[in-house]
DNA sequence: GCTTTATATTACAATATCATGATATACTGA
DNA sequence: TCAGTATATCATGATATTGTAATATAAAGC
């Protein structure tokens, strides 16, 4: 069982990844790293909100970023959260698939 | 890459554990189920936010739920997503171990 | 120092979420 | 049917998040 503040943490670290710009970003950072003006491009949003959103999942750990030149590459930090990532897929997936069937659970 | 839907299903996925006592009544229901009541008795709540809380959970696949006399028992939905709080949980005790020092990656 | 480029921060209206109390629905047993 | 118990839903004020524009900060090259 977590402690409390495990708890919080924890529930930061997924109300960081429960925003679909935020998701999408964080699946685009574990291919490779991005300046905030690329995120921006890529995600069609505006630098502002590319460089909240950046700061908010580097904020709970989610990210990393190293400043280089006038830019700021951001990228996941670790392989924890890119199979955190595959597995909510996955979840995901299935779950679209047999929907409200519920998998024979009740 | 996830398709859009499948992004939007797992961003309402992550804002239902995005909330220390959902994560809690989480935790709690991987181990065995309970009604609306126990849960609300266990973490300290009313009865209708346990089943707000729940409803929410259940929405998203989260739980699973039966009725049983004039009782529901909630439990988790299945071991998907107990791995996927384990990860979290392991990610959030090395990042408060390590905190700023950011394992080593920038 | 000045200009350009990149990023971060601030401000704030619009929207969403949360906690709580009141009410409604549903099942059980007398 | 009536009373009691368990759960779900509704209502709503408080709080938090989001999107966007404006401004501030910081680095690089001239």
């Amino acid at each position: 069982m977590m402690d409390q503040a495990t708890t919080e943490r924890a529930a930061a670290l997924f109300g960081a990844l429960a925003h679909p710009v935020r998701l999408r970003i964080a699946e685009a950072l574990t291919a490779h790293s991005m300046t905030v003006n690329e995120v921006a491009h890529q995600m069609g949003i505006g630098q502002s909100g590319a460089s909240q959103h950046l700061s908010q999942l580097a904020r709970v750990g989610i990210l990393v970023s190293e400043p280089k030149g006038t830019s700021r590459y951001y990228r996941v930090r670790g392989p924890r959260i890119e199979m955190i990532l595959s597995l909510i897929e996955e979840f995901c997936q299935v779950h679209s698939l047999y929907g409200e069937i519920d998998e024979h659970h009740s």
